[in-house]
DNA sequence: AATTTTTGCCGTACGTGTACGGTACAACTT
DNA sequence: AAGTTGTACCGTACACGTACGGCAAAAATT
């Protein structure tokens, strides 16, 4: 059989597909995102450009890996931010949510804002949500609020919903990246405000497709 | 002087740059959106591909001129469903808003998710606003619900907001559209909804740079 | 009327992402 | 051990967006 064999190649594969992500933010590090080329990259480990796709399927595919690094930084920051008052730590998850954001557009735009076609119906909303460790920790947090009487409800669905306000106002500032009324961040905070108010209102049902209730 | 003809001139320049929209119109129904490219256009017009640049400094502004189209499109069918009760009203646009956004996802994205680069400091939070028509029509219908005691506060700070939480469901669902809980509109809906409580427990503020309040 | 400036359009060329096909070597099967 | 299959890598080629420079004709200036 000779599986370790296979493993061991396996582990190779894994290792060069590291050793172009380490040259891709290098690249990025020095030559800013526009910078980074396939061919650039290929230059850098010493491949043919067409090499680099034996380990990734797209350009799009190693931003990703780039991203996804960044993202796993958001989440030690929110943890390393845990204050023990369940609002408050709500409102630092938030913080740090829209510095990485504002701070970090390239990638947040790669992982929230393009197409995600190939690979077919992978690419869920509810994988989303499952990958992402800053997302957990929202959801950590909520349940927190729950506990302490803040909210109520789907600790989930009030999950997703902070985080689609949070996206919304983060997103329109990348976008629009002249905010003309003082501190952008000022104005993710606000909207999240907004949301927990909103939220703290009533109970929140989880996310099934039921229709909307009229607040009036 | 004879600025008559160089008004004549300004018309031609003018007609011939509708004349390269209606053809990257025909072109993206035929071919779709990837099939949108410079070399085509020019083709289809009877120029040269750089001649295209006379006319558009970019792509990005030919997508542009065909979202704006669009654009157009929505504000107009927001007008036609007005119902009279002012929250209903807002629901409504709010219903319109979702059904564009998820059924014209190309054109909501260069509008609202692509990077706005060129011509710098103009592409501001500020103007987007000022000039969507469909953003003036959520004013108004804040403004209604102002009227109504249903709201309270600064009209625009208000439909920023509910501009901002519509746009990050929108968008979310765009980028990950494999949506699980059902119907996505049920998603957006119940967003707004979120949206329209908060902001009907308190009394919102104008923009500016103050901090935010927690609500607890 | 002569001259300068502007304008409209084009041809060429560069660097890009990536589809396609090939080739040599490693690994499995028998 | 021989034959088959898979894999890693490469070279070539294509269509793309667009920077650059040129050139004739029109317009403006003198």
């Amino acid at each position: 059989m000779s599986s370790s064999a296979a493993q061991r190649r396996e582990l190779q594969k894994a290792e060069l597909r590291a050793e172009l992500v380490a040259a891709a933010h290098a690249l990025v590090r020095e030559e800013g995102y526009d910078g980074l080329t396939i061919r650039k990259l290929a230059t850098r480990v010493g491949y043919a450009p067409m090499s680099v796709y034996s380990y990734f399927a797209d350009k799009q595919e190693i931003l990703m890996a780039l991203a996804e690094d960044a993202f796993a930084d958001l989440a030690q920051r929110m943890r390393q931010n845990q204050p023990e008052d369940p609002i408050t730590a709500m409102r630092a998850a938030l913080t740090e949510y829209a510095e990485f954001g504002l701070g970090n557009p390239n990638e947040y735009r790669t992982v929230f804002m393009t197409e995600k076609q190939k690979h077919p119906p992978e690419e869920t909303f509810e994988q989303m949500e499952r990958e992402n460790p800053a997302f957990q920790i929202i959801i950590e947090r909520v349940q927190a609020c729950i506990a302490a009487g803040v909210l109520k409800g789907d600790a989930r669905a009030i999950a997703t919903a902070l985080w689609t306000v949070a996206h919304g106002s983060v997103s329109l500032l990348i976008t629009f990246p002249f905010y003309p009324f003082g501190d952008p961040k000022a104005y993710v905070m606000r909207m999240g405000d907004l949301a927990m108010a909103g939220l703290a209102a009533s109970e929140t049902p989880p996310l099934t497709d039921e229709p909307g209730m009229c607040p009036g």
